[in-house]
DNA sequence: TTGTAGGCGTTATCAG
DNA sequence: CTGATAACGCCTACAA
């Protein structure tokens, strides 16, 4: 079918074929064509039928722009993450995308980096979008900020941290536990001596204080503390290492902030000749593909970041089709010892 | 500021400020407000200054939506790619939203997975919300979306590949050209037999054949082609070599269609007691961190995502910016020899 | 420099 | 089950 009567063809730069054209053509009512498409139901078979040769022959597209200001809902969710090159964000950012894709929502993507500015900057900008409901990273926002949202009259959900005031649904957990965990961990091996790579974003910072304060409580001894730029690659975590080297005790255990900088730890404690574990003990977090498939594997703290995805949209769903009451969604995490401890 | 006339406060669940609500205030007509916010030019200090003060006091943020149907213009382009898993496409795509946001645009990213109804089915899907242009992975579309694609008038950028057809606008190189580059790299290092691990994705496809034709061409041996399921992870690697180690020759040269899988077979190596790169030598693909940050570093293909997001961000503005014939832009690939050839 | 009128393409609402 | 009418909130086009 070459799409004999398409109007696109003579009507020139603002060609597009609109739900009067394909009614026109089916010998219906525009509202006939926009129930077919949205509620099928409510049209008989035979009147569907013939909308949808007509939708057909037409190449119809329907103008979600149009019904989106006329319905008030744009079928659209903004995501605002700080980066995608981490798995820890696109884990998550692309679970929850295909989750909401299945109930009929876009998702549109902000990448805000690591600076506060740029998130609020991003938000305030998805929003001008009208979106129906709003995925956001981290659980700390501005007063303005709060305002604007709560302004903004639609779901958000906040993932990837907890708080004791989200803006309104929660999935997460808490990662000073997760660094708490850690260190009880090292303890119960027996380790008396650590040190903490991390990189200086609001929660590996959180999860590295964890780590710290558990240490302390133990009275135990942090020899080193070395902060990283976010995110951090490999290459961030082997420098890192190398710089507090010389300050590593006789056994000294090593928490990373994320996986890739573990990694990267245990790449250069190869090249200085220290042994892992005898010397340091690593763990990382985030079970990357690289905790498992290094040779050998090392051990790293599991968060089911497809599982925060699937959640928030779950949540946002329910939210969205009528839950009054906000959720929280604690998502658990656990060490996977592996033979880097 | 407590917002002291908001109207959202007052309207029930339709609650939002409007333009009108910002021209009422600042004692002007709506269009003055609307000129205010897009072409500032063309009004006077006095104004935009009262203004402006509305819009603060009351918080309004512009409907997009809105202004979108009027202006027949989204402000949005729309891309769609196989996944964000990969640095293959992340690195282009968080370059080319940095871009497109600086010159005013969203973008809203669609996932398309690597089965082609799936991403035809997105491409339909992101249409309906009349992007302002659109960025594809692949220069490789079927004839009804051709079609589709020209009815909806809008500047397309084919990324990641080139085609002797593009819809219109190309940034990409030639997969087939690396993999036979990659044969004569080895080649002039001496190699006679050869092996390839690539993951079944088209483009990967393409490099394999690359590599594989040209080393018949040599007249050299390939002793074993090992596909794997896209996206290939490091585990893949793995279990490719795993797979084809006994058929490897006293001195081999593998081709991995990423980095990640010729990291995995190196590791494989190492724990088979098959010497790298002495026995085998190994080149992947991307220049991804681990080819680079790994102890030792690996041989790999360079190519610029950076430079793919950005070029096609550059060129997709020239376009809708007047610039009538599309461009077709090469980005260069390059070896970069390491430690393991 | 500012304002007025009208319409963008769709859907909510109410009537038949 | 189907249709007519009136918005949705903003911007283009034209006028003052």
């Amino acid at each position: 079918m070459e799409h004999p009567t398409l109007p696109s063809r003579s009507r020139g730069p603002f060609a597009s074929v609109k739900i009067t054209d394909v009614a026109a053509l089916a010998g219906v009512a525009p509202m006939t064509v926009s129930r077919v498409l949205n509620t099928p139901d409510r049209v008989s078979q035979l009147t569907a039928a013939k909308v949808r040769a007509a939708i057909e022959q037409l190449g119809y597209v329907p103008n979600l722009i149009a019904g989106g200001l006329s319905s008030r809902r744009s079928r659209m969710i903004a995501a605002v993450v700080p980066t995608i090159a981490s798995p820890m964000f696109h884990e998550p950012v692309q679970v929850f995308t295909d989750a909401m894709g299945a109930a009929g929502y876009h998702v549109m993507l902000a990448l805000s980096g690591y600076e506060p500015e740029a998130e609020d900057a991003q938000i305030r900008a998805v929003l001008a979008r009208r979106p129906d409901g709003l995925l956001l990273t981290g659980a700390h926002r501005t007063p303005a900020m709060r305002l604007l949202l709560s302004d903004a009259q639609i779901p958000v959900v906040e993932i990837w941290d907890v708080s004791d005031s989200p803006t309104d649904i929660l999935v997460g957990f808490d990662h000073g536990e997760v660094g708490a965990a850690v260190a009880d961990f090292f303890a119960a091996a027996g380790h008396t001596h650590y040190a903490a790579l991390l990189a200086s974003d609001p929660r590996a910072m959180a999860r590295s204080q964890g780590f710290a304060q558990r240490v302390a409580q133990l009275g135990h001894v942090m020899v080193a503390e070395h902060r990283l730029p976010a995110p951090a690659a490999i290459r961030d975590g082997r420098l890192g290492l190398r710089a507090i080297a010389q300050r590593l005790a006789g056994r000294t255990a090593l928490f990373g902030s994320s996986d890739n900088v573990a990694y990267g730890a245990i790449l250069e404690a190869g090249v200085l000749g220290i042994a892992v574990p005898n010397q340091l003990s690593v763990c990382g977090f985030g079970d990357f593909d690289i905790s498992r498939d290094a040779e050998p594997g090392f051990t790293t703290v599991r968060v089911d970041g497809a599982e925060i995805g699937r959640s928030a949209a779950e949540q946002l769903l329910l939210r969205m089709n009528g839950a009054t009451k906000p959720n929280r969604v604690l998502v658990p995490h656990r060490i996977l010892p592996r033979a880097s401890t």
